[in-house]
DNA sequence: TTGAAAGCGCTAACAC
DNA sequence: GTGTTAGCGCTTTCAA
């Protein structure tokens, strides 16, 4: 049997008030402040959070829904926010919904019914649906990296312009002269994927250029759909002079194709990648990426959820993050 | 204000201790039953789990603690684990200590708070220091991929037989004919590592050879460190004709390096790899690798700490696990 | 089967 | 500053 307040009130004479003060850092006399270590101490005391949740009506713990664990991207965001809720005594609670709608409002569902103080989603549902009982709830909910239009208003979020970091990819390889670019997309649909194409529409349309559809390809965001997608693009008649691919794990892929065709880059194709990771040192530092600030994403969403969760009142908004383009040796000039 | 039971008492005429009981699986009178059920719709009651852990001294939370989040083998392994005890109404924390040891202690003592019911650890500190308030608090422990000696017979743990795995690997190597094999390992003094290393050691003593060090690499389980060490084993005189790469970060390395030196697999070299991932699909399926059961490794923790939890006699128990090899075509007769 | 009532361990209002 | 006390919402005897 854990010692509890009373405990420490039998041992050191003191009523319970001063002791749930000394623990909610108010003031007590440094004499009793002692007295109650020496007894936290001894007993072996650890406050019971039920009792104080039950009282407080907070959990301290927060939510996290997400489409799967198993994607370096997503890790990364992860183990960011963690850290910093961490830091504010929240615990975190990860759901990976695989990419299941069901399982995704499952997910939302169970931890409301845990009581989280706060939920961070990376959506799968872009209907909304699944948040419905954490809005009926008031339990106040982050997105991250994907945008529910039917929510607008009522949640915060922390995306990256996708049509800017597409833009800015697409737009540095025309301005090195090249004109068939090919494109590796996620899986045809998603939020992010219709944005960066529109950001490659974009760019390209603004150098003259009309979408060609045998330029891009949906490679699902995978490794795997990365690197067929790649061996289809250089499979045809008429080959792209560069490729633009948006994600880490099918630039990956698309490596891994290329260097088994023999396709030397950047002598035969120039290549930009997307998000490298620093797990990833040094080996790919020669790759020309745009990079989302995945850190940041992590970190801002922590700082919008711990804000809303101290302050009913604060009003939802949308943190938008520009990606940086970082030069490496794998896209080059045309003429060359 | 969200609806109590007393709500529901007062709404449906009964006693809390029927109602109680109805939400406990307890007998209820079938229209009383109806009368609750009804009564919960109208209210949106959901009950108060602060309240509930407070009397039953329950959190019905698991805390996880790991290295690294951004590891493909630790993510499926929580993927697994998560799915079963969510499904047995369990939430899971997942605390990422960074393979920091004061970090992995601040992290067991966080959730040690947080008054989870259970710990699921893949241990950083071998020492098992940081495990030491999860014993005093008779909190149930599973270790997972990796044994701590000065835990034994207090806590259960779900490990892969590594030698087994590596001997596996190298004497298939050997039967092909080859004596020169490289090994490329994690980070030296790791669990994992001295126990492959030891495994390989044994496969080519069997087949009367000597422990050679340039043979042997450490590639500190990263891509980084896997394409360093092959470039480095290839860079030697001597050049091995088979390489053996003990985690799958490492083959990811190794495969691009090797690309990128032009050698061929398996004509001019032979490689197996370590887990191949469902997620890299068909890429890497002419890979031999050796698979670690990753699903039940967290299945199997996901069960231990659950038997553990529902009841505190069960003695603990250490669960070994065998590896598979898969034939793929990378490895091939040094004759062929 | 059901109801009344005690109490889990804490917080916070209030009185001193 | 400190102590007394009344709940927070549930579970669980015990008696009916």
């Amino acid at each position: 049997m854990p010692a509890t307040m009373k405990d420490i009130a039998r041992e050191t004479g003191l009523g319970l008030a001063t002791i749930s003060k000394y623990f909610n850092g108010g003031q007590v006399r440094p004499q009793n402040r002692k007295l109650i270590e020496d007894a936290v101490k001894k007993l072996d005391y650890i406050p019971n959070e039920f009792a104080r949740s039950l009282k407080t009506r907070q959990s301290r713990t927060v939510g996290v829904v997400i489409p799967e664990l198993g994607n370096a991207f997503i890790t990364s965001i992860i183990t960011a926010m963690e850290d910093i809720l961490r830091k504010h005594d929240y615990a975190v609670i990860v759901c990976d919904c695989r990419s299941d709608v069901r399982r995704e409002k499952e997910a939302v569902d169970f931890l409301i019914h845990k009581r989280v103080d706060g939920l961070i989603n990376m959506a799968t549902d872009m209907t909304g649906a699944h948040l419905q009982s954490a809005v009926k709830e008031n339990v106040p909910v982050v997105l991250i990296d994907r945008l529910i239009r039917s929510l607008r208003g009522k949640v915060s979020a922390v995306v990256v312009d996708n049509a800017e970091a597409a833009d800015q990819g697409t737009r540095y390889l025309l301005e090195q002269g090249h004109r068939r670019i090919g494109l590796v997309l996620g899986s045809e649909g998603l939020y992010t994927t219709r944005h960066r194409l529109q950001g490659y529409l974009d760019a390209m349309e603004d150098f003259g250029l009309d979408r060609r559809e045998d330029l891009i390809c949906y490679g699902n965001y995978t490794m795997d759909g990365g690197y067929a997608a790649v061996k289809q693009l250089l499979q045809q008649e008429e080959k792209p002079t560069a490729l633009f691919v948006t994600n880490f794990e099918m630039t990956l892929g698309a490596m891994l194709a290329l260097n088994e065709m023999g396709v030397r880059v950047p002598e035969d194709l120039s290549v930009i990648g997307f998000d490298k990771l620093d797990m990833f040192g040094a080996i790919l530092s020669d790759l020309t990426v745009v990079k989302q600030p995945q850190n940041v994403i992590g970190e801002e969403a922590a700082r919008l959820i711990l804000s809303m969760m101290a302050d009913d009142k604060v009003p939802a908004q949308i943190v938008t993050l520009s990606t940086q383009l970082h030069e490496g040796r794998s896209a080059r000039s045309i003429e060359a």
